[in-house]
DNA sequence: TGTCGTCAAGAGCAGTGCTCTCGTTTTTTG
DNA sequence: CAAAAAACGAGAGCACTGCTCTTGACGACA
């Protein structure tokens, strides 16, 4: 019974599952995530409506599957990205990472929009998203402590670091940013929050009339808040 | 015909307008956007749920309505902002500014989130959209203007702007950011642009475990981003 | 006064999320 | 191995949505 050899329903069970959120990613990935309909997925899967409440007891669980996926597709976009760098290259991982994210985003914008726009109403995010969702701001998190640990973070020092945030920040640096200064911890929380900011401003059209050429653009913000985060 | 006294007609439907869009947004302050729904507006009326589609054709309309409304409004927040600054007091006019996003936002989350959030579903904004939604980039840039005018931007010239950006910059010259030039204008932008996000990542749980002290680490960032931006 | 456009109302259509019941099949238990 | 339990697909049904169409009344304007 604890064996790996699962019976065949629990077989089946896992491949209507997974058939079911595949089906649903294409659905959302067209109509966007308000356009999911659990009627029209069944059907796809020539299923009566109601046989999917077996598998999805609720519409925002079939989200939260997706939501899932797609925290863990930009988590493995960076990871990958990051993976392709020299180590002491610190400056060329930010831009890999930075450029990985926008790139994922601009591949699968309502994906993205799942997660970085507007939390669907009364969609309260389950445990098992905290997880995924911090994979890329772990990433991120790593290169600053590499960073530092080849001290060549440098900090301007001249925005004092509110006292407020000194508890954060050693919180933070007994996980993820493992002996970086709090000011370089809240600066390169900024910078990556500039970089979800930059993607979300092009995607959701914010950039229209104004930039045109949004890549270059986005280079040089990116290269930009690798200097403000102390990066060299 | 062309005076202001408008037909008894005219004047009540103008008034069933905004009795309608009041309700409305009162239900997506409580609801969100999802969860508006015309046929409750138009119950809480004590209208049938037909004869709205006198006054908004579809729901898009209404959600225009709201949009427009909502531009305007953090538009305003902006203007009163800055407008209660010193002239000369440059770091002060944006501290105030962004203090004034982060408020209405807080105070207006499912506004805000109508318009800085997912984009509806195949959704496509009307020309309408397009005055109210720039109201806060104008300030901001009126802000770069006269610090400029002043003489007060100081820009470290460490990351070069990039060649596709001269078109844009040129134009926007041209309107709003006057007498800036190419760096000014870009970190400009990019500064603003991270105000968004800080406000998006607060609003939306990214910094859930992560920031406690949210308005504090906002103005470190808004501080330290004035200063990224040339400001002195 | 009569015509024309505007209006509220009602019925109706197609779609949604979700629940409940009912046989059938599979797994687990005694 | 047989009986009890659990999981399953199908179908009907409920309450709700956006939106359309028709009908009859009312106000504006000639």
């Amino acid at each position: 019974m604890m064996t790996a050899s699962r019976t065949a329903r629990e077989r089946v069970r896992a491949e209507l599952i997974r058939e079911i959120t595949d089906i649903a990613r294409r659905h959302l990935s067209t109509e966007g995530a308000a356009g999911l309909s659990l009627r029209a997925v069944a059907r796809e899967m020539g299923m009566v409506s109601s046989a999917i409440y077996r598998y999805f007891p609720t519409k925002d669980d079939l989200l939260t599957a997706l939501i899932i996926d797609a925290y863990n597709a930009v988590g493995e976009a960076v990871e990958h990205a990051d993976a392709g760098c020299a180590r002491e290259d610190f400056i060329g991982r930010w831009m890999e990472m930075c450029r990985a994210i926008r790139a994922w985003a601009l591949a699968h914008p309502h994906e993205y929009a799942l997660i970085h726009g507007t939390p669907v109403p009364g969609y309260q995010a389950p445990d098992d998203t905290i997880d995924p969702a911090s994979r890329d701001g772990i990433m991120f998190a790593r290169l600053f402590t590499d960073a530092q640990a080849a001290g060549t973070i440098q900090l301007p020092g001249d925005t004092p670091v509110p006292a407020q945030f000194h508890g954060d920040a050693a919180a933070l640096r007994e996980t993820v940013f493992v002996g970086v200064p709090d000011e370089g911890i809240l600066r390169g929380i900024h910078a990556w929050t500039w970089v979800y900011g930059a993607v979300n401003f092009e995607l959701f059209g914010m950039y229209n009339n104004v930039i045109t050429d949004r890549a270059a653009t986005f280079e040089h913000g990116a290269l930009s808040m690798a200097h403000y985060a102390g990066l060299r």
